[in-house]
Order: C-alpha cells, then structure tokens, then sequence
DNA sequence: TCGACTTTGTGCATCACTTCACAAAGGCAC
DNA sequence: GTGCCTTTGTGAAGTGATGCACAAAGTCGA
C-alpha cells in the first residue's frame, strides 16, 4: 500500500484557466445583479462572460456545486462565491511604485477600490514627482519603499517604472516579503520560486494584433523582400 | 550545387500560443543586439525570454528554419524574420479612443512608435477635452470617429473609453471596416467574425494575483467550510 | 402527486500546447 | 578530408484545456 505524504492543504486544483475566468464571470454577475436579476442559466451567463457554456459549467464545478438544476444559479450567491475564491471578501493594500503617465492613470483608477483593492502607496524616484497628491495620496520617495511595504501591509505591488529600473525595483519589493507583483515595464522580471509576476504588455497585444491584421490583408508576411542585411 | 535558401513560411497555421511569445523573443533579440551581440544559442535566448528552451526551438521552427546547428541564430536575421512575421516592417496607423487617465498615457507612450505603430488619431466625445495637443497630436471630436479613420488609413483602434460607451465606439469603428480592436474597457465587446479583440483588463490580473496571495497566506478561501480533505 | 420540462454537472473524446530526448547537421581544429 | 563537438529541428510522449452529449436532479403546472 502506497501512503501518501499529506502534503499541503491538498490542493483544491483549480485549473489557471479557470482562475483566469472567474473575474470574467463576476463582472457578468455583477451587471445582472445590478438589473436585479435573481436567477440566471450558465448559457445565458455564459453569453454574458463570452464563454462557451459547457466550460462555464465545467469551471463553476471546481468551486463547488452551486446551482440548481432546472433554475441556475442564484446570482447574489454566486457572486459571493467567487469572491471568496478570488479572496476578494478581504481587503488587498496596493502599492504602485512609478508614478509617472501610466502610474497616474492606474492611481485614478476607479476598479481599483471596486474590487476590494486599496491603494496603499505610491512610490517615485524622482524628487519632481514626490509630494504630488494624487488620487488622495502623497507620492512618496521610493527610498521608503521597504517601509511602507511594512507599515501598511502591502501585498501587492504594481511595478509602472522604465524598464530599466523594474527588477531592481522587483528585487527590493521581494525582499520585503511581497510575493504578487503585477508588471507594466517590457521586461523579463527574474524571480526566486515562490513569486508571482502577471504582465501587462500593450506592444505584445499590438504586435499579435498586427499579425492576424497583416494576414487579413495579404494573407501573410510581405513576400518577396530579401533579407538585406548582413549574414555571416 | 545547390543553395539552400530559407523558405517562407508556407505553414499558414502558426499556433496562437507562438504568435504570442514571438513579440517576447524579438525583445530579448534587441536587447541582444544593443549589447551588440552577434549570434545566440536557443538556450541564451530562452533565458533572456523566460521560456523553456525547446519550446522557443519549436516556436522558430513554425516560421522557417534559421538557425546554424553547432553555433545557433543570426540576431540581426532573426529580429528581422520575426518582424516580418509580425507584419511590423510595415507600418500600422493606430487610432486611440478616450483620451482620459488612460488614454493620455497611451499616446505618450514612446513603445508604440518604436515598433512600427504610430499613433493617427486621438478622439474623445468630451468637449472639454477635444482640442487638447498631447504627445504632437490634437485630440478630434469622436464624432469625427469615421472620417479619421478612413482618411489616415487606421487599421488598429484601442478603445479607451468608459465601459458604457466601449460597445458602441466599437461597432462604429468595424463599420468603418476596422478589423483589429485593444480594448482597455472592462466589458465584453461582441464582435462579427472576422474582427479580433484583444483585451487589457487590470482589474482581471489584480484578482488573479489575489487568488494566488490568498492561497499562499492561509491555504485556500477564508472560512473553509467544505473540508472534504479526503485521503485515499 | 405526477409527469413534462429545464438545466446542471460530468464522463469522455478531442484538441492544443509543452516537454523530452536524440538523430542529424554543421562548424571547427588539425 | 576526418573526427569531435555543439546545437538545431522534430518525432513522440505527456499534460492540460475544451466542448459535446447526456443522465441525473430538480422545478413547476395541472
Ligand atoms: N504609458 C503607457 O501607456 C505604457 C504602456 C505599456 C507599458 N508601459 C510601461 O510602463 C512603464 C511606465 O510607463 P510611463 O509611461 O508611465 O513612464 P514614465 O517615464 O512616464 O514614468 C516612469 C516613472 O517611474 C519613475 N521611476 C524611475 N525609476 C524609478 C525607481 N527606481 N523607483 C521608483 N520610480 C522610478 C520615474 O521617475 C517616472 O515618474 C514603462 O516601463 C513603460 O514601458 C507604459
Ligand atoms: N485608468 C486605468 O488605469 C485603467 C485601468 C484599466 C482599465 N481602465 C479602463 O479604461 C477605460 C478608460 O479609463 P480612464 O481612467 O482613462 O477613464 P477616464 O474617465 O479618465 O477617460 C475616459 C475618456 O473617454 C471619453 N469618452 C467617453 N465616452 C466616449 C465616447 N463615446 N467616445 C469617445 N470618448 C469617450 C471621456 O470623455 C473621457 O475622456 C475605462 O473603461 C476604464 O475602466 C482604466
């Protein structure tokens, strides 16, 4: 008889592409619940979130069976629900370090605190920008970065420097114990296990967008140029 | 004897999963070629990519085959062919919609130009801001939406505005024969076949960090009712 | 109470992507 | 040339996501 090692709280193994549709769902729920919608099926929910149904179905099963047959699911139950999964009941404390064109944007942005995340920090380099107020809050000097981790309880950071300052930056939030960090600078951040980094990319999404674009056009790359460079 | 000349990619079926590290590869290629560098293994360049080696062989291996076996690719030949699968060595006119917070962080973007997308036109339904000079350009009355569009050639729209309007900005833009849409808004666009859409949804990556934050501090959501920790 | 009807939850086949592992290709030293 | 060494390109196996199709579960009207 083969034991197993308990490990960890086994894992209840959501997929990540489930985990990556949740939101999608709750946005959904909370626009029917703002119609006052009691009730709703997964095809039309699914509709709604802009999913096949069977893999709505499929992806609500690994929370748990929450509907009912013959009806759906009720929408307010639902909602709380994923939130709980999502760990939005609770409250996150935000720090944005780079306050600059898309730091200021990201500050004033309202889903934000929508969503259960607080803004708890805003952090620059640079003398000019320290002191600004914005969205009501102080930019502060990033040499505060490690202490206002701490004394706030951020646990999340949003990294919106120049690429060249981003793993640096990186480095000194990791050691300050945080281990989510949502990524705007075009880089490939270098972290130890245990870290989790999302990026966001608009030249990526441009760039897969100019792909599919140029294939509509001429169905596929510009023909016939030779290469011009050197080749040794 | 016979020159062997790397041919196109007759393969028209390059996987979504590759389309999308490509933009990856070509920015860990020109940071290669800043520091001058002339060849590069699959190895290195997986690395300075983040992904898996055998992976980037295969992703090259869709486009053509460009690498030397014993001393590896070209970066200057490389960086080109992967533009031209990307269709940036022509030139793309983007049209920016929603010149708020966000909007006016996009045109001051100095990542787009430098990858052969030039920002054509800013447009916002706002009075108070529709003749506002940012980044060399002056915001246009969305109003004038159709006739930007036609008039400089603009094939990629990026919807920046609130999420109420987004739907319908983005049904003028494809009537408009726009077939390439970024959207910044968080709502699902529905959109004819033939038209992509792809999404930037902050909100969506701050939960999915927040999913994996909540794992990490206690091990699942809070309150673990259902404890059917079942051991085989 | 019962039967018709609706909708969930899921087994299963399929598809897409990843990773391994290695033969073949090519450079290079001599 | 010849043989050694490095690295590519790719079959094949592995992993995970998707979507179909349907039995089971539950509602609701009569
Ligand atoms: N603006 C956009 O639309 C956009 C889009 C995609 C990606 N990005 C990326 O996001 C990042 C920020 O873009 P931006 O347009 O806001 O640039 P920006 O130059 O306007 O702002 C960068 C800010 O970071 C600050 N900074 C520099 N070094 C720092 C450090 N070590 N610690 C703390 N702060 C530091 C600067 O003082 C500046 O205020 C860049 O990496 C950019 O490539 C921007
Ligand atoms: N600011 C952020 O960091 C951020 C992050 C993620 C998503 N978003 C989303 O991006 C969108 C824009 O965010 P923002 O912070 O810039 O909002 P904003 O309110 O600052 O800007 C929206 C702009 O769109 C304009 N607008 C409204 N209706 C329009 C129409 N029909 N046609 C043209 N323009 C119109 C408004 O006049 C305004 O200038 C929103 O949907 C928001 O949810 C913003």
């Amino acid at each position: 008889m083969i034991r197993r090692i308990p490990q960890q709280p086994r894992d209840r193994g959501i997929p990540d592409a489930t985990v990556a549709r949740l939101p999608l769902y709750l946005r959904a729920l909370n626009g029917l619940a703002e119609r006052a919608v009691a009730t709703v099926s997964s095809e039309d929910l699914a509709v709604a979130a802009g999913v096949n149904s069977a893999k709505l179905r499929k992806d609500l099963s690994h929370l748990g069976s929450y509907g009912t047959r013959g009806v759906g699911y009720d929408v307010q139950y639902l909602i709380y629900q994923i939130s709980r999964e999502l760990g939005l009941t609770q409250d996150w404390a935000v720090a944005i370090v780079g306050v600059g064109n898309l730091g200021r944007a990201l500050a004033n942005y309202g889903g934000f605190v929508s969503r259960g995340f607080r803004v708890a920090g805003l952090l620059d380099a640079d003398p000019e920008v320290v002191g600004d107020h914005i969205a009501g809050l102080v930019v502060e000097h990033s040499d505060e970065l490690e202490s206002v981790i701490a004394k706030r309880g951020v646990s999340i950071v949003v990294i919106a420097t120049p690429a060249t300052a981003a793993q640096a930056v990186c480095d000194r939030v990791i050691a300050s114990g945080v281990t989510s960090i949502l990524n705007f600078a075009p880089v490939v951040l270098t972290v130890p296990a245990g870290v989790d980094v999302r990026k966001v990319d608009l030249s990526i999404e441009l760039q897969i967008l100019a792909f599919h674009e140029q294939r509509k056009v001429n169905g596929g790359p510009v023909m016939g140029e030779e290469w011009a460079g050197e080749v040794s």
